[in-house]
DNA sequence: TCAGCGATGTGAACATAGATAACATTACGT
DNA sequence: ACGTAATGTTATCTATGTTCACATCGCTGA
């Protein structure tokens, strides 16, 4: 279908190999960079590249093609939002630290909406097509962890009573997941600072979980 | 702008007036009837209508104008379903008839995303655009009003130890709007039963809002 | 009653979009 | 050095939103 891989990768801004530049990965930072992802015309994008519409062609099979892997960017970025929250492969040290972590997620993930709003409707937005298409793909084994991970720490700091169970993780993933939606609709009660929208979020679901069901 | 009012209420799907119907009302069913609202295509409709689709002009002043119709539409049927969970004039009874107004709440909320996601994603979705833009517009007395009285009710009833916040409002709203964003994002752990996930959220939120902060 | 006017629909046209096919050029490996 | 694969171009097709000039229906007031 389409030639995936190594795109990411490719040196960045570059308009290297010259006559004709290292197209594909041009399309993509031009689509990374417009305002409305979704809505953006592959003409517009190639012409304004100084080149014809034809040759996007070339790179991607189909205007769909383009977007998909613009998502799949865009969800490699919010993974790398999830490892800056914490360190995943070490356990955490006490109580404080696992809240810490739990908080921190939280906030990469409302960071991540807010930064990059249109990364996000493309990969949550329109029926989470986009977000759908890709879980197929990926392996979802890096940003599907971190919750669960960021659960179960607090669980054996004994923050948490109860081994976290994948509803728990639903829930959470709920709370936070409607927030950020709220905050893009620009709901004016979601519009505080991002890290007091964190704060309070993760400090409800974890009253929440501190009891059985 | 547009013409708006009395759309609703119109005779529903009468071919009535003859010679040409009366669209407008024809044209609303037919987007309200489409798989993919966002998607549709005014030529589709018309032409589906048996009508040239310059003559869609008539009664909107564009796509987006038919849309945000469509999306008003939709609005007034999410709010009747608020409407059924309970009558909000009426303060409930005791403490079980305050939560089981939350939890009906909560699944009507996720029954309108279950029932209509196009309908869902068109004032949701893409960037909430349809949904601020109806904000501003709607008397917003209906809806915005039952999630604060059925939270007003569980602390009249005893339920919550506390009064309602505008904060927990924003709470319970995003764990059960986000709730419905992953269920209709096929998110695995959403899929149960429309009200054991009402049930779960409900009953975690109230969880929550339990303590003070 | 009927002239006329406003509401509504038609036909043709324009601009833009995605997409494809045939052709041109460049770069690179053998 | 040559030829083949990669990449870009030109031309073209279809679909869509939108507009404009024109046609027609139906109702209203003299």
């Amino acid at each position: 279908m389409s030639p995936r891989a190594e795109a990411d990768q490719a040196p960045v801004s570059a308009t290297r190999g010259f006559h004709h530049g290292n197209l594909r990965q041009a399309l993509l930072d031009a689509a990374l960079a417009a305002e409305d992802i979704e809505g953006l015309s592959l003409r517009h994008l190639a012409t304004g590249l100084g080149v014809t519409p034809a040759a996007a062609y070339r790179h991607f099979a189909s205007r769909e093609d383009l977007l998909l892997e613009v998502a799949r960017i865009g969800f490699t970025r919010l993974e790398s939002l999830f490892a800056g929250a914490f360190d995943i492969s070490r356990p955490p040290a006490d109580a404080a630290q696992a809240q810490g972590r739990f908080m921190r997620l939280a906030c990469a993930y409302l960071q991540f909406a807010d930064d990059e709003p249109a990364l996000w409707r493309l990969i949550f937005g329109a029926q989470g097509a986009a977000y759908r298409a890709l879980s197929a793909v990926l392996d979802r084994r890096n940003s599907y962890d971190y919750l669960p991970a960021a659960l179960l720490g607090l669980h054996r700091t004994g923050v948490v009573p109860h081994p976290p169970s994948e509803r728990d993780a639903l829930f959470a993933w709920s709370a936070v997941h409607g927030a950020a939606s709220l905050r893009l609709g620009r709901v004016p009660g979601a519009l505080m600072p991002l890290e007091d929208l964190a704060q309070e979020v993760t400090s409800r679901v974890l009253q929440s979980l501190r009891s059985p069901p």
